[in-house]
DNA sequence: TTTGGGCATTGGGGTGCAGT
DNA sequence: ACTGCACCCCAATGCCCAAA
């Protein structure tokens, strides 16, 4: 059959599958992303090609390569599925005003319950989602527009994640333990029993890394990534361990255990990120807002 | 040389629509 | 109502090629 200019992308099918083979280099990993058979992709694309008069897709090796031309095509496929995902975040956006929120445990805990209550204040009927999980797989979930948002401790970002630095508080050592002074020096803790959280959090790894380069090996008694359960075990002297300032200044106050001093001044960053393309959401647009124009964490 | 992963082809089944 | 057409899809099979 002729190709024919006016109609050059008659089925938007093909456009698809064309779309989800260069994305995933595959016709069988397509495929199995869209629910569809590979020989079924095959058929559609080689139609796609046949509509347009020529090939966008080679085989080199045990991959898919996208031609030349195919690679044209495929950056106008980029952008009218982005526009499409555009259209229906911002459709469910609108029919549920729902905005969902990754965050760390700690964060979920101690600042996000202040920053809803905002939120909310400016746009009732809002239906906040919040999920908790360590910064990097939250960064993930944002990356694949599972979560608008993200209130998280600074890693490592991809290049299409807006980040809006919004605080850098100080890590607390607290302790309820007696014998310790006051203050003391980062090599008084080697040995010292210390409560962590997880493997993969974006704090212990630091901290792991401060205690690292200055060569001290320190004594990991136990690992939460719950706040409340580190401060119940800080509480009965199992150890000692690191907080961000926000999450234990009441439990300094009320004397629940107490602060010790380090020389070190250890810190980490927390941003607001969410991905460049859904800057211009409303329920983004208004969290941004919000998170500007308050410090919640004091 | 054998094996197995990965794409193309084949033959078959289905739907919806338009012209008769 | 019947028929042809364009499109949807699948399982099975064939074929190629790289790694073992």
């Amino acid at each position: 059959m002729e190709p024919h200019h006016s109609n050059p992308i008659q089925y938007f099918n093909h456009l698809k599958a064309f779309y989800y083979v260069a994305l995933c280099e595959s016709f069988t990993r397509a495929a199995d992303k869209l629910s569809l058979s590979q020989s079924t992709l095959s058929i559609q694309v080689q139609s796609l090609e046949q509509q347009l008069g020529f090939p966008l897709l080679k085989q080199n090796k045990r991959r898919v390569e996208l031609t030349e031309e195919g690679n044209i095509i495929f950056s106008y496929a980029k952008s009218v599925f982005a526009t499409l995902d555009d259209l229906a975040s911002a459709a469910d956006d609108i029919r549920k005003r729902k905005i969902k929120i990754g965050t760390t445990p700690t964060l979920a805990q101690y600042i996000v319950p202040k920053v809803i209550r905002k939120l909310r204040s400016g746009e009732s009927g809002l239906k906040v989602h919040i999920f908790t999980g360590q910064s990097r797989e939250v960064i993930d979930r944002i990356k694949n527009y599972e979560y608008h948002i993200g209130i998280i401790t600074r890693c490592e970002y991809p290049r299409d994640l807006i980040s809006l630095p919004v605080a850098k508080p100080k890590l607390r050592f607290v302790v309820n333990d007696p014998r310790l002074a006051a203050a003391v020096d980062m090599e008084d803790l080697a040995g010292y029993p210390i409560i962590l959280t997880d493997p993969g959090s974006v704090t212990r790894d630091y901290l792991l890394q401060e205690f690292g380069k200055r060569g001290i090996s320190i004594k990991i008694c136990a690992e939460s990534e719950n706040a409340e359960i580190v401060k119940g075990m800080v509480n009965l002297g199992m150890g000692g361990a690191f907080f961000p300032a926000f999450a234990v200044e009441e439990d300094l106050r009320e004397g629940r255990f107490r602060e010790i001093a380090l020389p070190a001044d250890l810190c980490v960053h927390i941003d607001v990120v969410y991905m460049k393309d859904r800057k211009n959401l409303t329920v983004v647009r208004n969290f941004v807002e919000t998170f500007k124009k308050h410090n919640f964490f004091r």
